[in-house]
DNA sequence: TCATTTACATACACTTCGTATGTGAAAAAT
DNA sequence: ATTTTTCACATACGAAGTGTATGTAAATGA
């Protein structure tokens, strides 16, 4: 019953973290209250300031959470697949089914440039940018794609996928419009690769 | 001497809209005080209530002035295009070349999807949306490209060019950064046509 | 000419944020 | 073991900023 003092001190830490994603996803971060915020987590906005900095450290804890559970959950993607092109492939799919989410669009994908610039300035460094950017190097290193610019490259491709998720994410048929974002994927990542084969049918 | 009733209003409405283009490009939008704005324009938070509404409503206004910018920029570019693909492939250039702008940047790219949600949804239609479905649609009836969804694919192509203009904007080299991004941008639209020669040297 | 609308200005109440300061408990030092 | 220091938060306060409600003078229309 009777926490270690590190624990305890994680545990608000988390509790903070925990409502202000809740606050953030729902009302965005401008209309989301310290106060409310804080409050819901049972402190004040003492305790956030201390941790945090303020409200822009916050929110780049949060997002550096979120991060790191996209980056959990593709890493299994990424896994499974049979060759180093497919799970290119399959990683920047399963990006765009997760950038779906509205917590994952709201927070990450809106407010997130919005508040704290660039991403790939980013301490948490947008997991998307930087996968696909390892991803890029060693498809050219396998001489699977032409020699592009992997970063330029990368950059490229997670600024697509964000568009077409917050296209999905307000689409009238969410099902639909996903995979016609896929489909129109595959035709351009097509374009990367050295072997002149048409995009899979 | 004597102006217009009419011309007097359109005055405010434009001296107005200026002043929050300069205080929105420089400060942000959040950290954009509406008493200094308007009283930079010699004016009251009165007149820009009576105008636009809100805050939101004067950034709505900036956004469709800016994009009216960009359109009548790339309609030139895409009037001295000697084919379809070609005038598609430059005007995504050209988007590129002043999406870099930190004006366009700040105001259409970051803040504008933070505070108005999904450009797609916005009165003022994000041109490059707009632009790109329709090149698409025509390259499509001309069977230069493969048949793609347009508006899916219009999204991932804007997507990648906003990616490519925010990472072009931060990095060291922007020049050099520029180049990169076309090279890559060129690779990938690539993808998309019909016939399979490879990306131009 | 008088009523009404329009285009703004002014005033006020409310929220929110950052900082400065306070406090009790744990950790460190002696 | 006692004292001192540091840490993890809470509280208090001042400064902005925002939206609304109201005021007003000029322009419009009947």
């Amino acid at each position: 019953m009777a926490q270690k003092r590190a624990e305890m001190i994680e545990e608000t830490r988390a509790k903070l973290i925990s409502a202000a994603r809740a606050a953030f996803a729902t009302v965005g971060y401008a209309d989301s209250s310290m106060d409310e915020l804080t409050a819901q987590a049972g402190l004040t906005r003492g305790a956030l300031y201390h941790h945090f900095g303020g409200k822009k450290g916050l929110l780049e804890a949060v997002i550096a959470q979120i991060d790191a559970e996209i980056f959990g959950r593709l890493a299994v993607i990424v896994e499974e697949a049979e060759s180093t092109w497919d799970g290119f492939v399959q990683e920047c799919i399963g990006y765009i089914k997760m950038a779906v989410e509205p917590e994952v669009q709201r927070i990450v994908l809106l407010d997130g440039p919005a508040v704290l610039g660039d991403p790939s300035q980013w301490p948490s460094q947008n997991v998307c940018i930087v996968n696909t950017r390892r991803s890029l190097q060693k498809l050219i290193e396998e001489a699977v794609i032409r020699p592009v610019d992997p970063l330029a490259t990368a950059r490229l491709i997670s600024g697509a996928l964000l568009g077409a998720s917050l296209w999905i994410a307000s689409a009238d048929d969410p099902r639909a419009a996903s995979e016609k974002a896929v489909q129109g994927f595959l035709v351009l990542v097509a374009g990367l690769r050295r072997d002149t084969s048409p995009a899979q049918p």
